[in-house]
DNA sequence: TGGCAAATAGACAGACCTGTCTGCCTATTC
DNA sequence: GAATAGGCAGACAGGTCTGTCTATTTGCCA
């Protein structure tokens, strides 16, 4: 089963760039935690930036398939409730994120401040996973017919970063629920007529 | 004058870790760039944590006075314009900085990433930032009169968090006029009379 | 049982990091 | 002119980092 070191060195090495940066986790940690030898790591990755590509791509992918199924989920179980009902979902999701004990911030905002380069792969792939975000909120608004979808997607994006963000530094409290209070303002504005 | 060469090496340890992180920036190229013996930087602060922490507390001041001159000029320039002045104001200053060439984001916000750790002297002070700028914002809200100025200012936080960490990763086009175009949305309900 | 592929432990090189130490040099002050 | 203080350059120790290499062991399949 070749995948299964291979993966099983991905959720390590995810687990410990959260917790602690990229920079900071060194190979030897990631090696020992995951119970793999050094050679291991070289024969499926090219390098350390490498492995943190594709800790990136797993958790980009996951991500954005949890939040997918979190709105979903929500939309499902208050069938009846409207265009608010997804947006409600999502920051219930979002809180729920938030307050995960080891929630420790964004991985990718995070990759985006430890290689600042532009042109670096690690901070293109934090910029991509950024822009699929935005086209999903944009879905949404455009799902709950928003008058400028585009614009209230940009402010959506706005309130999660944010949340996430003031989250990370000063702890959970209050932050998604704050998010959730002035999502709904905006729609509430997009969604009444003349403007 | 032994506070100069204090003053220089905070000055170049804060464009760098700026620049490049603050594990990523050595001791050495902050010494090379500010032209300063090794010896002299340990006679001005026990370790490169104390230097972090130096650099931080003066760019907290700088940068909260400089906000709050911002707003004052603007609320001054447009003396007879009501509450949304001085919001303007601070959502200019936000734009003009996220547009400033060198901008790579809140160093506040990477310190506490990059010292994930609440207890580290390093985090706290990025915590104890960012609450003081929410004692701004919610200064401002009071003033303008709004209905709940504690929750505004934690809308305002969000926004500008959320505009800053979207302009680190994505460059800063559009992210401050986004949020502002959101502050007034969210001002103008909380200047609402029922609700 | 023999053979083969893959993973293991661990040494190793070379680079970089922080923090300490030793001389040298310069400028100011008596 | 001499003494003294402070900054400079650079060596150094001790540690960590990535990435490479070499043996050795494990497990599987014929």
């Amino acid at each position: 089963m070749p995948q299964s070191r291979r993966d099983h060195l991905i959720e390590t090495a995810l687990a410990l760039f959260d917790a602690s940066g990229y920079r900071a986790t060194g190979i030897d940690r990631i090696l020992a935690e995951a119970g793999v030898a050094k050679m291991t790591l070289y024969k499926h990755f090219k390098s350390k930036d490498e492995l943190i590509l594709a800790a990136l791509a797993r958790r980009d992918e996951r991500w954005l398939a949890g939040l997918r199924t979190a709105v979903a989920a929500h939309a499902e179980q208050h069938a009846a409730a409207g265009p608010r009902a997804r947006l409600r979902g999502l920051f219930d999701a979002l809180e729920d994120w938030l307050k995960t004990p080891g929630f420790n911030g964004c991985l990718f905002c995070k990759a985006a401040a430890e290689f600042p380069d532009p042109d670096d792969p690690v901070h293109a792939v934090a910029a991509r996973h950024h822009r699929k975000l935005l086209a999903f909120l944009k879905d949404l608004a455009l799902d709950a017919g928003a008058r400028r979808p585009a614009r209230l997607a940009r402010e959506l994006l706005l309130l999660i970063q944010g949340a996430v963000s003031v989250a990370q530094v000063n702890g959970p409290l209050g932050a998604a629920r704050t998010a959730a209070r002035a999502a709904e303002v905006l729609l509430e504005e997009a969604l009444r007529p003349g403007g």
